[in-house]
DNA sequence: TCGGTGGTTTGAAGCGCTTCAACGACCGTG
DNA sequence: CACGGTCGTTGAAGCGCTTCAAACCACCGA
């Protein structure tokens, strides 16, 4: 930077507001600092810059699976409102690993970002709240077992299991199943919804709980190997997955066996909106969590907390997931995209 | 730090050996520093580490598009081996938009991280070259446009296609297909190698080209209705698309309808090995760019650079694809995962 | 007793930037 | 003509760490 100050004849502070508040400086002075600039191909040193000013342009984000695209529709959404504010996003994939989870979160401390955002495996409170003890801005995504100190953005899933369970009822299904793993609370959030939609209709539905040992392809492969090996009087004629993957499984073993046909014998609803939904054979009807739209508000949420935020401020936001109805429950015809 | 010095009665450079040089240290010092970081929940600061010593433990990877699950792979492949000598690496998400791939590019340059890793849109030469005058170490991962002086690690496209369409003569296929987009450098190169094994068919095997607009599902999907359209003579018997969602489109097109069979009508092989290949109703040969690895070697490369590469060093890394035979060519007994 | 030795520890000099009090030049005003 | 205000600009004081020459301190053998 002295360079430049030399090359363009001024001092060092010159230079500074040239780049930093160039409404300070003199038009003519401000184009001899661009152009020493240029010349010499100067790019100022982001870590002098933060150590020097106590603040930086950029925001971590550990998501703890970035090859699901809703944690990618998230980092999308941040990203989307963190430039609209000159800041950017550095994305870290924990790729399923709890301890690469806690190193990324360490390294942001260390660099001092101006925030962290984090989509965690559950539960990561133990991290959360040694982060927030430090005073580093931090934001929460889909974790319902964090405490109410920390901010965080999260959706209705018991809401969404009670939607996409209305669904099916609206379409005339009465004999349900819901498939997915005991292990994870958003499932049990998910399914928690369905309870409540089947209660609502005074007996005239029933449930069945099929276990799935996760929320992979072959787990909905299984599940629907185990449908087909049953007696017609005992296949249902409506599934809510606990997650898309689940119902892709699923729905590709009835298409190759050809004995059940979706959604005329057995409609199928998914979970998350995730791409392979709708790249599924028959796309799937599923739950959309809006992932570009938690970024955004969870980007949101660190902004509120870097301009020290209000004191009435919520610090916890809640979205409401809507029904995307696809071919998997409504057929050809009517599909919305 | 000066508070963790004072607390365990050791002086600052004590504490700086302590995180850096801990074998320089003394056993009860040590601890005793140790102790007082703990207490103190001290994180140093990593801008004033970087900015004092002039070295940073972290690479930037940006990435064209993380929702391909190729560039996924890159960087888990990346991380894996970055990790193996101490180093973290940083994503950022360009999703398509040159402009955000330039700003990411010049945000890693600002905060000086160790070295740079870019999977770019095709043709980010002219970006390349200005990091590498300003002395960053950098690789292009899966760019065939870029100069000599850049260091890059690739596949070689052109055999992979060959093995694709080497793979269906070999199946007895005569009459192939090529679909696909024309602009992208890297399709090019996969219809050349397929052209290459049609033309050591001695005539046997003919080829036919058919365009796409893009590599996406929808376009897969318009090949399968134009096949479909067409009288028995002129349905070819084994395609070879130029990624696997444009395989995977093209695929759910002719299952739906039924009237071709895949694989026994027609054959199909992908490319990319992308997830998509795998969750499909029929899973789809493809060719297999090893893109963990690629991530691997790219970072290799880096290191190498770091360390002042011995003169001799090879620049630039070339990985032979793989075929993976799957159910979309060789039907349900012979699969291979 | 004394110089030598090797393992430890110290403290000051930066790293490249931002910030801010202070300075100077120039203007309009009383 | 002196004075207070403005607008630009300057330069020095840090930011929190690493580095490294120098100091220190037993302890040893001569």
């Amino acid at each position: 930077m002295l360079d430049v100050a030399r090359a363009a004849g001024v001092s060092l502070g010159t230079v500074s507001n040239v780049l930093n508040n160039p409404g300070k400086v003199a038009e003519g002075t401000r184009r001899r600092v661009e152009t020493a600039i240029e010349q010499l191909g100067f790019v100022r040193n982001g870590a002098a810059r933060s150590l020097s000013s106590g603040t930086s342009s950029t925001f971590g984000f550990v998501v703890i699976d970035l090859s699901n695209s809703f944690f990618l529709d998230m980092a999308r959404g941040a990203e989307q409102e963190a430039s609209r504010s000159g800041m950017n996003v550095l994305l870290a994939n924990a790729d399923l690993d709890d301890d690469k989870q806690h190193t990324y979160l360490d390294l942001f401390e260390e660099e001092r970002v101006a925030g962290v955002l984090l989509a965690p495996q559950q539960n990561a409170l133990g991290e959360t709240t040694s982060l927030r003890a430090r005073g580093m801005p931090l934001v929460v995504l889909n974790d319902p077992s964090v405490g109410p100190e920390v901010w965080t953005v999260q959706t209705d899933n018991v809401h969404g299991g009670h939607l996409a369970a209305r669904h099916l009822i609206e379409l005339g299904r009465r004999r349900l199943v819901f498939a997915g793993p005991d292990d994870l609370t958003v499932v049990r959030q998910r399914l928690e919804g369905v309870e409540r939609a089947v209660r609502e209709s005074g007996g005239a539905v029933t449930l069945e709980r099929m276990h799935t040992s996760g929320v992979r392809v072959e787990d909905g492969r299984r599940v629907g190997a185990d449908l087909l090996a049953r007696p017609a009087r005992d296949v249902p004629d409506g599934i809510v997955a606990g997650a898309d993957l689940l119902a892709l499984g699923l729905i590709q073993s009835l298409v190759v066996d050809r004995r059940l046909r979706v959604p005329e014998d057995v409609a199928v609803v998914g979970y998350d909106n995730n791409r392979a939904a709708w790249n599924s054979v028959i796309p799937i009807t599923t739950l959309d969590q809006a992932g570009e739209e938690m970024g955004r508000r969870a980007t949101q949420l660190l902004l509120a907390q870097l301009d020290g935020s209000p004191a009435g401020t919520e610090r916890s936001v809640t979205l409401e997931p809507f029904l995307i109805a696809r071919e998997s429950t409504v057929g050809r015809a009517s599909e919305t995209p």
